[in-house]
DNA sequence: ATGGAAATCACTGAAAACAGTGAGTTGAAA
DNA sequence: TTTCAACTCACTGTTTTCAGTGATTTCCAT
């Protein structure tokens, strides 16, 4: 490990912000890049062409733009930033959420400092990280599962999609349009393609090449 | 390699075997396990359990039972046969036929003896093998019409696609957009669309989802 | 009974993909 | 030396997909 991973912290609160650097400061391999207050701060600071971080650790609950906006705002601009989420919740629907959004780890505040570089450390690898008890409440969810450590199954995924939405998406891989597909479901074009959507962005695919892929990888064809 | 493989040939002019044998026998890591003279002689050698090989080369052209006869044999019995075709003709619909009948291999009898050697290798392997006179026959329809029934296998198509092409279709499956390509390879999103065109010709998919998916289908990915 | 998820449909505007045609350059093979 | 395939770019339409927003109905569960 020759290059330091770089990191962007955002947290609306200045001591959590001090302490999440004086952890990673003790390890030799990471470097903070910068920090941000505000959601807007973070837009703003990656949205200038040379500033950039191989890792962003995000609070989620920030006030005005929040966490979400921010995940938003890089999916809409096509930017992929690998981001690690912080958050006092350890809610399902809001891991699923940011999940959706393309966040590739997720760690909780009550974990010790430790867990913090370890996801810094395999989220810049490409990898996903989420904290053991993250893990077990998914775990939980998928009523024994079994999951390799540090990821989330695309099972989770699969397990969100509506029944009409898989249709579609079969019909999607077999280079439907969405107009033959309303032929053939005897549906509207546009409940079709309320379909699409929402596999979108369930999926958090770009299109439906992405959309094929997922279908693919998870033999759903 | 330390195995010989063992082979079968079976062609109703006996010259035609001895010749065979002879040009195989200068291979020492290739064996002749037997011959035969019919169709018939074929199915009984190996309907019975101890007579096995590697390899058969079967001439298409015998009487009262061909060579179509003894693959639709092999078919319907679920015998997993390697088999290469040894042919007079080099018609595409002939190739097409036997392959869809499981064929792995084709060579003409106008071919040189070497290629017999290396046709038995590849296809021991589990490779395919098709003489380099059949194989552009094959490409050389594709560019006109396409032969939609019969299905030429995905191998030649693959091989039908030029370098930028294939980069292309590596980038569609990873969701880029034209103009995200273009940028990409530093080339204007006419070109990118133009090889699109050509891809979806090609590969004879309605759309990118066709080729994404067909690029999994065929690892590209 | 009330809230929520699923399913359905609608409209709009923008972006992207698809189709057809044409044409110039280059490098390698016949 | 000519020919051809690969590569490149251009222009013009049409179709399809994508994004955002909003609305209705049904049915299930709290």
């Amino acid at each position: 490990m020759k290059e330091k991973i770089h990191v962007h912290v955002a947290d609306d609160h200045k001591i959590l912000i001090e302490g999440i650097i004086a952890v990673i400061n003790t390890d030799k391999n990471i470097k903070i890049k910068g920090y941000s207050l505000t959601g807007q701060e973070v837009i703003d600071w990656f949205s200038k062409k040379r500033n950039t971080a191989d890792v962003l650790i995000l609070d989620i609950s920030m006030p005005i733009i929040d966490g979400f906006q921010v995940l938003k705002y890089f999916k809409n601009n096509n930017i992929d930033q690998k981001v690690i989420i912080l958050s006092s919740y350890d809610d399902l629907r809001i891991i699923q959420e940011v999940l959706s959004l393309g966040c590739k780890g997720y760690i909780s505040k009550s974990e010790a400092g430790e867990h913090i570089l370890n996801a810094i450390k395999s989220v810049s690898k490409g990898d996903q990280y989420f904290s053991t008890d993250i893990q077990s409440a998914l775990l939980k969810s998928l009523s024994g599962e079994i999951v390799a450590k540090g990821k989330i199954p695309d099972k989770f995924l699969i397990d969100s999609l509506t029944e009409r939405e898989l249709h579609v998406l079969k019909l999607i891989t077999k280079q439907y349009s969405s107009i033959q597909m309303a032929e053939a479901m005897f549906l509207s074009i546009y409940t079709i393609e309320t379909y699409r959507k929402s596999l979108l962005k369930k999926l958090n695919v770009k299109n439906s090449v992405g959309l094929a892929m997922y279908a693919f990888k998870n033999k759903i064809v």
